[in-house]
DNA sequence: CCACAAAATGATAGCGCTATCATTTATATA
DNA sequence: TATATAAATGATAGCGCTATCATTTTGTGG
């Protein structure tokens, strides 16, 4: 903050318009506009007599009149159906912060309302008719085929959200479970734990899969044998997992550590171990996956994989004006998948 | 849907402008921005048209070009610090859409980076120097009355969310925790139960005090006795509701239901039941307060009371929307609380 | 110094809509 | 019928900025 900023009478963000900025630094609107839009062709001299102009002045766009003189902002749809809490948060506020910085809209779509398993084209034809001009699909329908063809074949660019095939050519922004959850059972190695048990989500789930792949690779890569009884499926819900955990815990050899596909059963398998009198991680250590708001509410808080949602929502509303502008290299640039981030809390221990 | 609108060549959103509708319909652009803004002066005859070319184009308005040529578009800022997700997600939900509808931008603050604690006015200034013409504070900075004076002072008017005060005579949007609270007594004096546990939150909270005086009057209402050993204090956490869950099933004459002043202590409590071989609800019915996303993720469902933060959250817009302009028939219609629901679910049951 | 090309800068119409003032039409009254 | 008033409608400048074309400045080579 320079001395001269407390001698401007600054009412709000609009009073200071490119025009006083131009006044200011003796120089047009348009030279104003190429420093703040970075469009080069400005002598560096110029482009830091401006610079001090707007930060005496602390000039802000006006993003209704760049969006307005510069026709360019898309309309962005962002379809969800019944996702959780914590989930749909995350997204948002990812969301959101892209499209603000890039001077776009963001459109919610709640699927819920349109039982989208009854007419796709119909959807389709909505978001169309809406004016939208591409389409993010988050979880779980951005795994709805139908869908997405009949959005695809109305002419919307689509970028999908955490997909289940995320060896897919077409666009999508992903985490690798696989890699996660090989990640977690190393974790759970490095801490002693060999006699592991593991509670799949529902086998109609291709993320449960990718997840139990990762648990395979991981104790193989250890050289630790699967054992059936120790094997258990869940349906991804508190309940499966308060059954998985009473079973599990039951063996005349029960596991040392159980990792869940998800936190909602690994809450489950804390609760059974409590009912049973067991202490959570002396005597048994849990491992979820997803690090929802479920994971610090309970007690113990639980040790889980964290996935990058923000950045992740972020990322599929740059890759989908991407994909709208015919930005190929941006569209390459983002076929990586993202991190993911391993929360070591209090329910797992190191076996002693 | 018309049959003539299958034979219009849709290209985009933006391509329907107000001219087209005005050439249409055979009458001037401002007859059209009449009709669309619903400002009256505008023959019933007239409108008609007007409201048929509309529909035959789908004319959907440029937020842009509105905010632009109105000048009225109001920059609302919305100040949060670690808030649930859940409940983060609802307020977002709100407000988006409230301003959506009003063609305002919403600000998020997050002030988790900022250590409101230490410099108030430090944090107010920043607020007015990004140009916000209000802010909505919620919970819990919705009581940090050092930074509501210093935003006030600053010039910003403010609009709370559930302030603990909610007799305040300042713009606010809030439910009746005492109301609400009452009333779950009476779902559960309804249901049979006599000797009925209650535990507390912080006493260093006025919510807590709110919930609890609810209980209270219920209670008195209802010609119960209140038991001290039956009133324990938690800290609105899980673990704290483990404890006292203990405490209370562990008594000579432990209550057939108790009532705890927030879901995460509720959890807690169910928690400890099935730690001591206690089924729920056959052997104690427990109840929670604000119907969190833990309500229904654990096992079984808690019934509880649910606040209607999405409304919540709109009406907060529009409150803010309706003190920067000065208009005191909105600021009065907004004064009453807001209605509560509540949820019963599997966690209470008749006594038999 | 001159010619030419490239770089830098400037002027302005227009983006879609609304606030405001001007004009036209309809209605009421004498 | 004439006049005054109210209701309804229309014309247009301008909101803040950018795309585009025009003009000026700078640098290079002969």
């Amino acid at each position: 903050m320079t001395e001269s900023r407390h001698t401007v009478n600054i009412k709000s963000r609009h009073s200071v318009t490119i025009k006083e900025v131009a006044e200011r630094a003796g120089v047009s609107l348009m030279t104003v506009s190429r420093v703040v839009n970075d469009k080069g062709l400005v002598k560096e001299v110029t482009r830091e007599k401006v610079q001090k102009a707007i930060e005496d002045l602390n000039y802000r766009p006006n993003i209704s009149a760049r969006r307005l003189a510069g026709g360019q902002a898309l309309f962005i749809g962002l379809l969800y159906h019944n996702p959780s809490p914590g989930y749909l948060t995350k997204i948002l506020l990812g969301s959101l912060s892209a499209c603000r910085r890039n001077g776009h809209h963001l459109l919610l779509e709640d699927l819920g309302e349109k039982t989208p398993d009854s007419e796709p084209k119909e959807v389709a034809r909505s978001l169309k008719a809406a004016g939208l001009d591409g389409v993010i699909i988050t979880p779980p329908m951005s795994n709805h085929m139908p869908l997405i063809k009949a959005i695809e074949a109305a002419g919307l660019p689509v970028v999908r959200v955490s997909p289940d095939n995320i060896h897919t050519t077409k666009p999508r922004v992903a985490m690798d479970d696989v890699l996660a959850a090989r990640h977690m059972l190393q974790h759970l190695v490095d801490k002693g734990h060999i006699r592991i048990g593991f509670v799949k989500g529902p086998s109609d789930h291709p993320s449960a899969h990718h997840r139990f792949e990762g648990f395979e690779a991981g104790m193989a890569e250890n050289n630790l044998a699967l054992e059936d009884a120790l094997i258990l499926e869940g349906d991804f819900t508190y309940r499966s997992g308060l059954d998985a955990g009473r079973i599990l815990l039951s063996l005349d050899q029960p596991p040392t550590a159980i990792f869940a596909s998800n936190d909602d059963m690994a809450a489950g398998i804390v609760a059974s171990a409590h009912m049973l009198g067991l202490n959570v991680p002396d005597d048994v250590s849990v491992a979820g996956f997803d690090d929802t708001e479920l994971a610090t509410n309970i007690w113990p808080e639980l040790t889980t994989i964290q996935q990058p949602i923000v950045e992740m929502s972020r990322r599929a509303v740059e890759l989908l004006i991407a994909v709208i502008r015919n930005d190929k290299d941006t569209v390459n640039a983002y076929r990586g998948l993202m991190d993911f981030k391993l929360m070591s809390r209090d329910s797992v221990q190191s076996i002693d």
